[in-house]
DNA sequence: GCCTTGAAGTTACCG
DNA sequence: ACCGGTAACTTCAAGGCG
C-alpha cells in the first residue's frame, strides 16, 4: 500500500539488522512509524601508486573478512572534486562502523577511511533524501501497532509535493521542586508539581501529595502517554526538568516512560533529553533565533514576543516555594504561578515552533535536535546532503589548531552628528564572492601547482589561488540556496501576505538565508570537515577589495563616506548621485549592492561598530553602544538611549544633562529598584577556570557558596555593594543584596556617567557638569 | 610601599 | 563547538618614585 507521511523525528535500531525508525503523522492525521532498512557502509581509498583492484585483493585476504563485512565493492566517487576510485565496503553493524575503520586504515596501501563517523540514520537520510518535517509517499506493508500504525517500508520515501505540515499536538510542561535548602537533590528533594498545558490551551496540573511525588510522576508518565504529543516543550527542560525528572523517577522506582515506543528518554552526551518519536524543543535553545532578548527568561520572551497567559502573574521567588506549599492557604500561588508559566512556554513555542520547523527542513536535522546543534553543524549536515548528491565523499573531521586569519574591513567613523545618510549594502556579501570567485577547497589551487593565469583567480593581498572551471563544492551549494531563495520568494509574490501559506514560505525563505550566511563562517571552521583556511582567508580578503572599491567609486561620485563596516557604507543621501553610484558599484563588481536604510540624523561617538541615528519612520536605531549591550545595567542602557534620543530628536544638550543629572540623584538617593542596578554577565567557564578574578567570577563563586547551581554558559546577576576593598570583591548575587548595600557611587562614576559620556562628550558636556549639583551639595556639606 | 601604566583577560557586540 | 574586528571594562604585574 502507500503512505503519504510527514517526517516528525528519527530513530535507529542497530545490531546485526539494523533499521531506520522514522516516526511521523500520515495524510489522515495518524501517528505512523516507519521501518526502513539501509546498508551501513564505509569507503576507502587506496594510497597514490596503489591500485583499487590490489586494495580490494588486500582487504579481502585480511582478517577483516572474517568480520561480518558483507560486501566490499569497487566504486567511483569523488574527493574534494578528484574523481576517485575506492572501495566501498559493507557490513551489517553499523555500531562498528568506526571498529572497522580502524582496522582497515591500518592495512597497507590504505590512504584513507571515510564515512566512518556518521550516525547511521543520518547517513540514511542523506543517501536516500529523507527531510525531516516534510511530507514523503513510498511503498509500505502495514505490521499492525496499536496506538501508532507501524508500517515496513517497501521502497525507500520519496519526498512529495505536499508542504503545509500536519497539526502537531504540543504539550508544554514544567516542574516544581520542593528544595528546602535549595539543593536540588532529585535523590532527596520531590517534585511537588507538574504542570502541564496541551495545544488546545488545556491545563493539567499534576501534584504531589505532601511530600509524596510518586503519584504525580505517575499521572504525568500516564498523562504523556495519553496525550500523546507530538512535541514536547518546555523551559530549561534540557537541563533541568526532564533530567530532574528522569533522575527522581529512577531514584522512586517509577517508570519514567515518555517515550512514544514506551520506553524511556535518554540523555545525550552534549545534555540533550531525547524523546523518542516525539520532538522535545528545550524553548531555551530555541530562544538563540531571539538576539535581541538578552537576558534570556521566560518572561522577558514571552513580553518580547507579545506572548501573555491567562492564568494571572504570581511571582513566587524558588526559595519561597517549600514554604508556601506547606501553608495550605498559600499552596494555590505555586499552582497560578506554575500555571502562569507553563501558558508563556506553550504560547512561546507556538510563535517559534515554525521557524524551528524551517531550520529542522533546510538543515535536514530532526526537530528534535536541530535548535541544540551549532550553527556549524546544521551548515555540515546540509553540505552532507549536497556531498552525496554529487558524488562527494565527507571528508573526515580532523582536529587542528586554530589558524588566525584577517576578517572584514572597517573604516574609522569622524565623531559627529550627520543628516541625510544613505546606508546601503552587498546582498549577501561573502556567498555571492564565494561564487563569484569560486571559492572552495576543491578548486584551491596550492603554490606549487603549475596553471596558467586565466585559468584560477586570484585572491588580492592573499594570493590564494581557485580554478575558474569546474564549479566548485561551495559554489554550487551556494547558488543551489541562492535559487532555491529567490523561487520562494517568487511564490510568496503569488500569495496574499497574511496568509498561513505566506508566513510558511516567508520562514523557510529566512532559514535558508540564514543558512546561506552561515556557509562563509563555517567554511573558516577549523573544526568543519570542508574547511580550508585558504577558502576563508581568500573570501575574506576579495571582501575588503570589495568594500574599498566601493568607498573609491563613492567618493569618485562625489559622495562623502562616513562609515563603511565589511559589506556596507554610509553616505549623504543624494539620490541622484547614489543612484549612480551603486549602478556603477554593481556594474563594475558584479555584485548586487542594496539600500538598507536611510537615516535622518546619525550619530557617530568616533568609535567604530558604534553609532545611533534617526531611522526615515521616525524610530530610534542604537548599534553597538551600551543600550543594546546586555552586560551592562539597565539603568546606564536607560540614560544613554535618553540621552541619545534628546540629542538626536531636539539637540538640546542641556536637557540630556539635566536628566543625565537628575537620574544620578536618584542613583545616589536610593531610588532605583535593584533590577535596573543588576549587571548580567554569561560565565563561558566553571568558575575555577578562570585567571583573573573578575566581577562576575566573584559573584559567580559566592552565588555557588549560597547553594546556587551555576555551570558554564549561565548568566550571574550581580551588584556591587559599598566598601574600600576591589570592585571584584565588592560583586555579590543580586539576590543576596539589599538595597541599602548598594554603592551608588560605583553606579555613578562607572555606570551611568561612562554611558551618558560616551555621547555627551561630544557635545562639549564635561563629566564634571553632569556632577555638578551633587558637588555643589558637597561643598554646602564641607 | 604607593601610584601609574599598560598588558592581559574577559564579554558582548557588528557584519 | 561559526568567522574576524572591535570597544570597553577590571585585574594584575611591572616600572617609576623616593
Amino acid at each position: 500500500m502507500n503512505l503519504s507521511f510527514w517526517v516528525l523525528d528519527v530513530g535507529q535500531k542497530t545490531g546485526k539488522n539494523p533499521r531506520v525508525l522514522l516516526w511521523g503523522i500520515n495524510d489522515k492525521g495518524e501517528r505512523v512509524l516507519v521501518f526502513d532498512t539501509f546498508t551501513p557502509h564505509l569507503y576507502i581509498t587506496p594510497k597514490p601508486g596503489v591500485s583499487v583492484e590490489s586494495l580490494l585483493e588486500a582487504v579481502k585476504s585480511s582478517s577483516i573478512e572474517a568480520s561480518p563485512i558483507t560486501a566490499v565493492n569497487v566504486v567511483e566517487r569523488r574527493l574534494l572534486g578528484k574523481p576517485v576510485k575506492c572501495l566501498m565496503a559493507s557490513f551489517e553493524d553499523p555500531d562498528y562502523s568506526p571498529h572497522y575503520a580502524r582496522k582497515l586504515e591500518r592495512l597497507p596501501g590504505v590512504e584513507g577511511c571515510f564515512e566512518a563517523d556518521i550516525r547511521f540514520y543520518t547517513k540514511y537520510l542523506n543517501y536516500i533524501g529523507v527531510t525531516p518535517c516534510c511530507w514523503h509517499t513510498l511503498k509500505v506493508s502495514p505490521e499492525g501497532g496499536d496506538r501508532y500504525k507501524i508500517y515496513v517500508a517497501e521502497t525507500h520515501p520519496k519526498p512529495s509535493g505536499e508542504e503545509r505540515p500536519p497539526h502537531l499536538k504540543l504539550l508544554g510542561f514544567k516542574i516544581d521542586v520542593y528544595s528546602p535548602t535549595g539543593s536540588m537533590n532529585p535523590e532527596i528533594d520531590p517534585v511537588i508539581l507538574i504542570s502541564t498545558v496541551t495545544g488546545d490551551g488545556l491545563v493539567r496540573q499534576f501534584e504531589a501529595e505532601g511530600h509524596d511525588d510518586r503519584g504525580a510522576i505517575k499521572s504525568f508518565v500516564s498523562f504523556v502517554s495519553d496525550y500523546d504529543p507530538d512535541v514536547i516543550v518546555g523551559f530549561y527542560s534540557n537541563f533541568f526538568d526532564l533530567q530532574y525528572l528522569i533522575n527522581r523517577a529512577k531514584h522512586l522506582g517509577v517508570k519514567f516512560t515518555i517515550n512514544r515506543d514506551g520506553s524511556e528518554p535518554h540523555v545525550s552526551v552534549y545534555g540533550h533529553v531525547s524523546v523518542v518519536g516525539r520532538a522535545h524543543i528545550d524553548l531555551y535553545d530555541a530562544a538563540s533565533i531571539l538576539p535581541e532578548v538578552k537576558l534570556k527568561t521566560l518572561r522577558n520572551i514571552a513580553d518580547y514576543l507579545k506572548v501573555e497567559a491567562e492564568a494571572p502573574r504570581v511571582n513566587v521567588d524558588f526559595t519561597q516555594v517549600p514554604r508556601y506549599w506547606d501553608t495550605p492557604s498559600l499552596k494555590s500561588r505555586i499552582l497560578e504561578a506554575s500555571r502562569h508559566d507553563v501558558e508563556l512556554i506553550l504560547g512561546i513555542a507556538e510563535k517559534l515552533l515554525p521557524t524551528v520547523v524551517s531550520m529542522s527542513q533546510v538543515s535536514g536535522m530532526p526537530l528534535d535536535q536541530v535548535m541544540r546543534a551549532g550553527v556549524g553543524f546544521r551548515v555540515e549536515n546540509m553540505l552532507m546532503r549536497e556531498a552525496h548528491a554529487s558524488g562527494e565523499l565527507v571528508p573526515a573531521r580532523v582536529e587542528r589548531a586554530r589558524q588566525p586569519y584577517v576578517g572584514g574591513y572597517v573604516l574609522e567613523p569622524k565623531p559627529g552628528i550627520y543628516r541625510n545618510v544613505a546606508v546601503l549594502d552587498f546582498a549577501s556579501m561573502y556567498p555571492n564572492i564565494m561564487i563569484k570567485f569560486n571559492v572552495s577547497p576543491d578548486t584551491y589551487v596550492s603554490p606549487d601547482e603549475k596553471v596558467t593565469d586565466d585559468e584560477v583567480h586570484v585572491a588580492p593581498e592573499v594570493n590564494h589561488r581557485f580554478r575558474k572551471e569546474p564549479p566548485g563544492f561551495y559554489k554550487r551549494v551556494l547558488e543551489k540556496l541562492i535559487k532555491v531563495r529567490r523561487e520562494i520568494r517568487e511564490r510568496m509574490k503569488k500569495i496574499s501576505p497574511g496568509s498561513p501559506d505566506y508566513h510558511l514560505l516567508d520562514e523557510r525563505q529566512r532559514a535558508v538565508k540564514t543558512m546561506t550566511n552561515a556557509v562563509y563562517g563555517y567554511c573558516g571552521w577549523t573544526g568543519a570537515k570542508w574547511y580550508l583556511r585558504q577558502v576563508a582567508e581568500a573570501t575574506a580578503a576579495w571582501g575588503r577589495e570589495t568594500i574599498k572599491k566601493t568607498i573609491e567609486i563613492a567618493e569618485k561620485h562625489g559622495l562623502k563616506v562616513l562609515y563603511a563596516d565589511t559589506d556596507s557604507v554610509f553616505i549623504n543621501n543624494v539620490p541622484e548621485k547614489v543612484e549612480a553610484f551603486s549602478r556603477e558599484v554593481e556594474s563594475t563588481l558584479s555584485l548586487e549592492m542594496k539600500p538598507d536604510k536611510t537615516y535622518v540624523k546619525v550619530f557617530f561617538s568616533g568609535a567604530k561598530k558604534r553609532y545611533a541615528g534617526l531611522l526615515d519612520d521616525g524610530t530610534l536605531d542604537v548599534v553597538g553602544f551600551e543600550v543594546v549591550r546586555g552586560d551592562w545595567p539597565e539603568i546606564a542602557r536607560e540614560v544613554q538611549e535618553k540621552v541619545i534620543e534628546i540629542v538626536l530628536r531636539s539637540e538640546n544638550v542641556e536637557e540630556a544633562v539635566n536628566y543625565v543629572r537628575s537620574i544620578i540623584e536618584a542613583v545616589a538617593a536610593g531610588q532605583i529598584p535593584l533590577e535596573k542596578l543588576v549587571v548580567w554577565e554569561t560565565l563561558t567557564k566553571s568558575p575555577g577556570e578562570y585567571k583573573v578574578k573578575a566581577p562576575h567570577i566573584v559573584a559567580a563563586t559566592r552565588l555557588i557558596k549560597a547553594g546556587g547551581r551555576l555551570e558554564a554558559g549561565s548568566k550571574i546577576g550581580y551588584i556591587i555593594t559599598k566598601g574600600s576593598e576591589k570592585i571584584s570583591d565588592r560583586a555579590y548575587p543580586y539576590s543576596l543584596v539589599e538595597p541599602e548595600q548598594v554603592d551608588t557611587d560605583y553606579y555613578i562614576t562607572n555606570q551611568v556617567i561612562p554611558a551618558a559620556m560616551r555621547v555627551l562628550e561630544h557635545f562639549g558636556v564635561k563629566e564634571e557638569a553632569l556632577l555638578k549639583k551633587k558637588a555643589a551639595r558637597q561643598a554646602k556639606l564641607l
